[in-house]
DNA sequence: TCTGGTTTCGATAACGTTCTCGCTACTATT
DNA sequence: AATAGTAGCGAGAACGTTATCGAAACCAGA
């Protein structure tokens, strides 16, 4: 009824020798005769033998597994990390554990706090945008789990992060519009509780004001393309239109094309618009979406790398890596 | 230095019973006084005692883990039915480890081998389409192994299966297109080796027979809109020129509306185009595309459900679920 | 006061590994 | 020929939990 697996007990039996040199031959050579430990190998393929994790992992504790506690994978940013992610793991012998939190403060509270701390090594994480008390997080800090956060991070818990350089992004965008002849730029910025809506806020805050130039807007929301369209109404509603905007993220860019298109408005001609991501749909929305593309993939890789570093060196020191983002003209911001 | 998580015999010393005592306090009241399950409970808390799933799953076989095998996750399809799976299986206490493929039967044949039986109590598998063996599986099915396959779903391993009904969803795509007056229609096809294509196929053909109608070509390629552009432009250097296109997934589909607007044939108009997923992008592409709509979501849950039922009783019956499609009418196939 | 039945708890053996000893047998050294 | 050293292996404990069995404590009925 129950599958019953072979275990190294069974191996010992049929070859009438110990189980700690079954054991001992199953991994390193050393205190094992070579005809033993090639006796022991070919019984363990023949008898389809797979190690137990939950044994194993017992004995010296360590399981070699990671947790991702993600908002969603749903878009390409967050799907292309976790490829990042799971790739990098795979290749250091890691499993990757999934968790998705939807955004929901709620329920990443819940799951951190449910996550059995005997049953990863380590945990990668990028916050809710709703998330305002890390306690959660810092119960985890405490009882040494090792943690780094990526893209959205706290900056209340001092752990590895890893993020792409949001500020110079925000920069580079503001001053790409600007060199195309705009002048009057609104931003479309994410949720405030976030690190990476200030600081690209602060990128485009600062632009404006080395070319004495003021801001013709800053709304805060999520970021969806309906909340790009919200937005983009209002904005185009009130005394001063905006003749380019910056959107925190390029699917609230597709909501501000959209829109801009049902009202007649030409986009690029009349109004700029700039991302940032590089969403594979910029290149298909018409017209094509300028923006800051990330190192999603790398994102991944890196912060991965860095968490298994955490793992297997306690002494590791924390590392606050930010990765360098690019510029992509496309037509959205072409007069 | 490495980590001393609390465990039951920590709580057992502190409050002077016996680690059986504690254990079976922690979980039903069965056999304990209200009051000591009331002290074990505030002790667990205060020292914030975390279960260590690697005893239990060692002395009650079965973790609860299950492994999820898809090829990627960077698209709209697969990211959404494994967010379906993630949440199901949170909802039923299971923890979901990910596996990404890249759609290498390499990768999948080399996962599947080392993945540690113990450590997961099913497996969730969408194949390769490059994958043509199907050992790996066998072997876990022999082992007794849950095993569940949605979307893409090899045809000799009797397993349950969840997929969407690609058959109709493909006759509905193709009567649209003939309803709406189009009678030159291509598939661009999928990979060969996958039942989804060949599903797809079917109804495309025994559509076009049942209105006598003859196909004006079929060509098998990969999902990509690299793919689209391809096969379309191939088809439109032939002697005799489709009027409408059903392409096997949409983005592919953007492919095909990207290269007939660079040469300025319009879409829907002169050539009409439908696709298969409902990708978000559909919406986003002018003109709009329209599709099958696939109910991916769904996919993810019912497929977690039947391995779970699998998993907690092995006397489930083999299940061959599939669900329904939607048609989802957009610029892309009107005059 | 004795009997029989509950209720509540403790000892102890599992689960499948790894790890620490220690023992044997053989080889090398003097 | 006696001693020291080493290679190869086995016995047993340990990891944290659950399960089985039985023991104690209590209560009711006679």
């Amino acid at each position: 009824m129950t599958r019953r697996l072979t275990t190294i007990k069974d191996i010992a039996k049929a070859l009438g020798i110990s189980v700690a040199t079954v054991s001992r031959a199953m991994r390193d050579t050393y205190d094992v005769s070579a005809e033993t430990r090639k006796l022991v190998l070919d019984a363990a393929a023949k008898m389809n033998y797979r190690p137990n994790f939950n044994a194993t992992g017992l004995v010296k504790s360590g399981t070699h597994k990671i947790a991702v506690i993600i908002p969603a994978i749903t878009n390409y940013y967050f799907s292309t990390v976790i490829t990042g992610i799971q790739e990098y793991a795979l290749e250091q012998n890691y499993q990757v554990m999934l968790y998705l939190t939807n955004d929901s403060a709620y329920w990443e509270t819940k799951v951190v706090r449910e996550l059995s701390l005997s049953s990863v090594d380590g945990l990668l994480a990028c916050i809710t945008y709703e998330t305002a008390d890390f306690s959660h997080f810092e119960e985890l800090v405490e009882a040494d789990m090792p943690l780094v956060f990526f893209d959205r991070v706290p900056e209340s818990i001092k752990t590895s992060v890893v993020v792409q350089d949001d500020y110079t992004g925000a920069c580079m965008a503001t001053e790409h519009l600007i060199a195309q002849g705009y002048s009057k730029i609104a931003h479309l910025a994410g949720p405030p509780g976030l690190n990476l809506t200030q600081q690209r806020l602060q990128g485009y805050l600062d632009t404006l004001k080395k070319h004495n130039l003021e801001s013709y807007g800053v709304i805060h929301s999520g970021f969806s393309d309906e909340n790009g369209r919200q937005d983009i109404s209002i904005l185009f509603h009130s005394a001063s239109r905006p003749d380019a905007i910056f959107s925190v993220n390029d699917r609230k860019g597709f909501g501000v094309i959209l829109w801009l298109r049902e009202q007649g408005i030409k986009v690029g001609e009349e109004v700029g618009v700039i991302g940032f991501t590089n969403d594979p749909t910029s290149k298909i929305i018409s017209p094509s979406l300028s923006t800051i593309a990330e190192p999603a993939y790398e994102i991944g890789r890196k912060s991965c790398e860095v968490l298994i570093r955490h793992i297997q060196k306690q002494s590791y020191p924390t590392q606050e890596i930010s990765l360098p983002t690019e510029l992509i003209v496309r037509e959205s911001t072409q007069r």
